[in-house]
RNA sequence: GCCGGUGUGGCGAAAUUGGCAGACGCACAAGACUUAAAAUCUUGCGAGGGUUAAACCUCAUGUCGGUUCGAGUCCGACCACCGGUACCA
């Protein structure tokens, strides 16, 4: 295929020019603005400028990849683009745009691949920073490299360990609904020794120590969160995960969970992505009930949401672990319990989902009294009740609840009605809202009202109360891995404490072995002398999980260089918006995949409402708009992976169809948002276009001239361009016709209602249509061309601003930070409109109808049309509506 | 099962408040230019019928039904696919 344009000088050049005037540096307060930077001459700024004095913000993010081996595939760069036109266009648009990158870069498969070779992860990460740092920068993204970060860089990590220490040294104080600092938390008198004041401290931080049964991978060596388990294999590798008692570091996310609840109805995010994280929280409102243990002093205490179905609880059921099954199992029934206990842990997660859900569970002979009958029911163990969510124990209402009635058809136990169905409906099974029945003071009323009026009984018979539970687990946040951030944290005598934040950042020390010590200690034990002070101490040797850096990534960008704060405050301020009333509060706009609705977006929000509460920050939510871009999938409509061979590099896809091709491509395939296949006959249609645009301003002779230049350049000067000359039908001083502007209008609105809306393939579209008709003018205004191609900049950069220098017969400037062109619609009024005319709804004939005709004339107009006169012969009208400036429809009989 | 999303030509898609279904692009076909090819330009292109050619007619937005003068768009039921989630009491 023959070059359409020299975008493979063209491209470079704009680049370099970018990075050397750092055209898309963004400005902070208080900095210090060369007056001869583009967004200083477009503002009329210059020198040392105040919040004050500076355009609106526009904070734009993209989620930072991880540099991965592989390199960019097709699908990073679909919402850098968007991100990236949309940075354009509110630069053009007047303001003071945040648009940077950075790599997420501690992680598993460097440190995996350290394993096997032996290869620092350091370098391994170094690499991969820079061939990611090449792909991207091909792209001509805006971004402001001076404020790139590296989450695995010493002065990155040290205000990550440095959050983590707020997390450690405050806890929720509910009174206030707030984290505070632990120093306000009042110790209760009655705790004699220091120990116990340390433990009870202890137990409440945010970021604390404990024993529980954690998610264990023993192929990857290290612990998992929940949310890093998927059907019970480990999310990165789809390693086998077991449960295992450990101790390790958890984050109190749980105190946090009405806030990340109420906090989503703040933000403007896709409704998918709202119902994921709600699901994840996972808000439910109910009641606790107690039942006492017949013939004993324990009371079992159960979690419903149906308090209304009390009276119809036969049996309980508790989970194989809870705590108190061994204290009420009785002598003839202990061995079969626990042969029962020991065949339910032995059940991976993994073959618990796996396993057709057979119900199975053992009576363990004691029985407890359902408060609200004084009946004894027997008491259940069974591995359908999970010990990790409301009390590990239910009541067991067979009637009412599908898992209870298949156990009590199992078990032969025994089912009572007391929810009366809807007529249609049977009543055994039903687990929707009726009307009580069977149930004494509750008989006859709806669920809606059974449900508060039980647990006032329940409250006033101090047999229970109202209670809402979550889903949401605490966050396990340590890892036995080397690659990540060490702890801050010394151990002595069993009893941990802080490293000092002046000491901070603690670096990992130097291995030349990243696994796991033979004695299973994490491979942080490996370095002896590191790990042991010479007072005694010992360092903690596991690391932060890949999701602490990502944590905060965006507010370290607003002020990227501070050495004596993770952000400065006024930085902070101006960027999240809270300094200006008019400003969205926090990220404008983050764009990103969907594999983070739940980790990345939970955690980070977490963290922020943390630091919020600390005063650290001045906004409740860190991300105001939130969109997820679609997935690309490979050619053959399948997902992109190695294995198919389907997958498209884009280093290939630039150096053939060149950078603004590449970016015009992914935007026209289809709306954001959606999945589509990647096509790359597609890549040169669009490819087409821009060299329509291009012959549409450069004269074509001029191109042999250049072309030979060039033929004989081996350096392939981009001083060669010089050679090139403007199209004949380019003329100054002219006035554009009429039609000429309508079709510009046109364009400008269209291009800038869809950037509103970010509606990419659209606006491409109407440029598309734009330049088909200006082909064909035979006399081209420059100012027509200009305006043109400060819509195509965003979009296509490089080409828009190589073309705009040469209208401008001068090589300089950046378009960029043109004004955004302003539509006028008076120039694209009509002064006839083609109106449809329907007869019956079909559409029979179109008429040529004045703007501003009335009503009278176009009835008459239309009746007057032959092929309608022929269409409605012999039959009456029952109706003639007018739409004006739209059509006509005619209802006949 | 539950939650969310999506179904429109051969393909990617468009139709922003209910108002001409298929803009724009790909693929394909024919023609022009060329010794030839590529590139470029021009024309055609939902299906079926109809005509020398047109005109014109019928059908068509996953399926079935409804509301309306008028439905891709609104309502109801269903089907398929994609994503999330799952013994959550």
């Amino acid at each position: 295929m023959r070059k359409q344009y020299p975008f493979d000088i063209i491209e470079p050049k704009r680049q370099r020019i970018w990075d050397e005037t750092a055209a898309f540096k963004a400005w902070n307060p208080g900095e210090t603005i060369p007056k001869n930077h583009p967004f200083a001459e477009r503002h009329g700024l210059a020198g040392e400028v105040a919040a004050s004095q500076l355009p609106p913000k526009y904070y734009i993010l993209d989620m930072f990849p991880y540099p991965s081996g592989s390199g960019l595939h097709v699908g990073h760069p679909e919402g850098y683009t968007a991100t990236d036109i949309l940075a354009r266009y509110k630069r053009s648009r007047g303001f003071n745009v945040l648009h940077p990158m950075g790599w997420d870069a501690f992680g598993l498969p460097a440190e995996q691949y350290a394993i096997k070779t032996g290869q620092h992860p350091r370098v391994t990460t170094e690499a991969n920073i820079s061939n990611f740092k090449r792909q991207i920068k091909s792209l001509g993204f805006s971004y402001d490299w001076s404020r790139e970060v590296d989450t695995t860089d010493s002065d990155y990590f040290c205000w990550t360990q440095w959050i983590f220490l707020k997390l450690y040294h405050s806890w929720f104080n509910q009174e206030t609904n707030k984290a505070e600092s632990i120093e306000t938390l009042t110790i209760p008198s009655g705790l004699e020794t220091e120990e116990a004041r340390t433990s009870y401290k202890d137990e409440r931080r945010l970021a604390f120590v404990a024993e529980a049964p954690v998610n264990w991978c023993p192929e990857l060596g290290t612990v998992l969160a929940n949310e890093e388990v998927v059907d019970g294999k480990s999310e990165v590798g789809g390693f086998p995960v077991v449960r295992k008692p450990m101790r390790q570091w958890m984050l109190r996310i749980t105190a946090f969970a009405g806030k990340l609840l109420d906090g989503l109805d703040e933000i403007e995010w896709s409704d998918s992505l709202k119902e994921m994280q709600r699901n994840w929280i996972g808000k439910s409102e109910g009641a606790e009930v107690h039942f006492q243990v017949a013939d004993a002093q324990e009371v079992i205490t159960v979690f419903t949401t149906r308090p209304d179905t009390l009276f119809g609880a036969t049996y309980m059921v508790l989970a194989p672990e809870h705590a108190l099954v061994d204290q009420l199992v009785t002598e003839e029934q202990k061995d079969a319990v626990e042969e029962y206990r020991t065949f339910s842990s032995r059940k991976s997660d993994l073959e618990r989902t796996e396993l057709a859900k057979e119900k199975t569970g053992i009576f363990i002979g004691a029985y407890a009294i359902n408060p609200v009958n004084k009946e004894r029911i027997p008491i259940w163990i069974a591995d359908y009740v999970l010990s990790t969510y409301g009390t590990g124990a239910i009541m067991a209402v067979p009637a009412h609840d599908s898992r209870d009635l298949e156990f009590a058809e199992k078990f032969n136990l025994p089912v009572l009605k007391v929810v009366k169905a809807p007529e249609g409906q049977d009543s055994i099974g039903f687990v929707g809202e009726g009307v009580s029945v069977n149930s004494d003071f509750l008989n006859d009323l709806p669920t809606c009202e059974a449900k508060p009026k039980m647990i006032d009984w329940l409250s006033e018979k101090k047999a229970g109360s109202r209670r809402t539970n979550f889903k949401l687990r605490d966050w396990l946040f340590s890892r036995q891995r080397f690659w990540g951030e060490p702890f801050p944290i010394l151990w002595k005598d069993g009893q941990h404490r802080a490293v000092g934040a002046h000491e901070l950042p603690v670096t990992p020390p130097d291995l030349k072995d990243f696994k796991p010590t033979s004695d299973g200690e994490p491979p942080l034990a490996r370095a002896a002398e590191w790990a042991n002070l010479k007072d005694g101490s010992i360092r903690e040797t596991n690391t932060m999980p890949q999701w602490a850096g990502s944590c905060w990534y965006y507010l370290r960008y607003l002020d990227a260089s501070n050495k004596g704060m993770f952000c400065g405050k006024e930085a902070e301020a101006y960027w999240m918006g809270s300094a200006d009333e008019t400003a969205n509060p926090g990220v404008d706009l983050y764009v990103g995949g969907t594999e983070h609705a739940v980790l990345h977006l939970l955690y980070a929000r977490f963290w922020h409402k943390v630091l919020y509460d600390l005063e650290l920050v001045s906004t409740t939510e860190p991300f105001f708009k939130l969109v997820n871009q679609g997935i690309i999938l490979g050619e053959d409509g399948q997902k992109m992976s190695k294995s198919r061979g389907n997958v498209v590099n884009p280093d290939e896809i630039v150096s053939a169809y060149g950078a603004d091709a590449f970016r015009l491509y992914e935007m026209f395939m289809g709306p954001l948002e959606m999945s589509k296949p990647w096509n790359t006959k597609g890549v040169e249609g669009v490819y087409r276009f821009l060299g329509r645009v291009w012959r549409m301003i450069v004269n074509e002779e001029s191109e042999v001239a250049f072309d030979q230049a060039l033929a004989v350049d081996a350096q392939k000067d981009e001083a060669n361009l010089s050679k090139l000359t403007l199209n004949s039908t380019i003329k100054f001083d002219i006035e554009p016709t009429p039609d000429q502007l309508k079709s510009l209008h046109a364009c400008i609105k269209k291009v800038t209602e869809d950037l509103d809306g970010m509606r990419f393939n659209t606006a491409i579209s109407a440029m598309m249509v734009f330049v088909n008709e200006a082909v064909n003018w035979k006399v081209r205004p420059a100012e027509c061309m200009r305006t043109f191609l400060t819509l195509l900049q965003p979009f296509a950069p490089h080409l828009a601003e190589e073309l705009h220098g040469m209208l401008q017969e001068e090589n300089a400037g950046v378009i960029a930070y043109q004004p955004w062109p302003v539509f006028d619609p008076a120039l694209l009024i009509e002064e006839s409109v083609e109106m449809p005319v329907q007869v019956n709804g079909k559409l029979r004939d179109r008429l040529k109808v004045s703007r501003d005709a009335d009503r009278q004339s176009i009835e008459k107009l239309v009746l007057a049309s032959e092929k309608i006169k022929a269409n409605i012969e012999g039959k009456s009208i029952k109706k003639l509506i007018v739409v004006p400036g739209k059509l006509v429809n005619i209802v006949v009989k």
